[in-house]
DNA sequence: TATAGATAAAGGTCAATGATAGTCAAAGGA
DNA sequence: TCCTTTGACTATCATTGACCTTTATCTATA
């Protein structure tokens, strides 16, 4: 997919968050719209549409002299661990049906699913579906550059 | 029988996707419309009567500066295995909700847990997942041996 | 010294424009 | 008749810029 402004706004404003501590970062609208070479109100534009609270993040701001834009990515919710899990749980069982898989591979799948769903970092969790890419397309045939 | 443009268009399509390592290209429906001498609207018309679900592919586009149109190839399966794609969807589905996971990794998720489970044999599943165990692991400590 | 008003330094809003893709009905052709 | 082809019109997303609002700080004056 080609990239848009906003897309690679969206990206650069993701990686600071993730390499703070505190899934939280301050930001000077001008100074991104500077880094940029775009006009301030497109900042605005891509809080609006990809740093929403359905999106995960809050965004607050304060306007005049010591201004800023602070944007934060929300962890999400207790109880909905408990709905992950049920889904894996689901899928297993389904796998051991229709797959014949025995208990200790079923049990074996249900700790990694958990684990990379609802325990990794969203950093690692990628970094782990990119080399499972390699792992799988080794044996389908997947081209991976 | 003389191929109709419907027809070449498609052929092209399908070929493309046969060159992709991901069952999946994206295009940008006037610039392949440009390729073809036609209208933007016929290329709607060839993905509306021959890229379906029924077909066995899926269709997405995005609109404005710098849309596309994305077609992905799903590749069919027996009986059984329909209820497994149905929980991988309903778990992905509940990722995007819960844990904030964007399109485009719900797709590449979704893509590698019907590969691991439904395409892979035994044996090969056991390997990626025994491969899966040592990436998870170096994130939370397991200790593999 | 206290403070009101001026000025500067942020960020916000909104409407216009551009860049894509979708819809639908009419016309064409096998 | 049924499928294909076309094009005018519509919908959606991105980008820009003029104008507005809020906050901090400075300055003149009682």
């Amino acid at each position: 997919m080609r990239k848009s402004l906003t897309d690679r706004i969206e990206e650069y404003i993701k990686v600071l968050i993730n390499r703070s501590d505190q899934q939280q970062i301050e930001i000077q609208r001008a100074e991104l719209a500077e880094t940029f070479s775009c006009v301030p109100s497109q900042v605005t534009y891509v809080l609006a549409t990809r740093f929403t609270v359905k999106h995960g993040y809050i965004t607050e701001s304060k306007r005049g002299g010591k201004g800023f834009v602070r944007i934060t990515r929300v962890t999400p919710h207790a109880g909905s661990d408990s709905r992950l899990k049920a889904d894996i749980q689901e899928l297993v069982a389904h796998l051991k049906e229709d797959r014949h898989i025995g208990e200790s591979e079923a049990r074996l799948i249900r700790q990694l699913l958990i684990t990379l769903f609802t325990e990794l970092s969203p950093e690692q969790r990628q970094l782990v579906l990119s080399r499972l890419v390699k792992d799988i397309g080794l044996y389908v045939g997947w081209q991976t550059d």
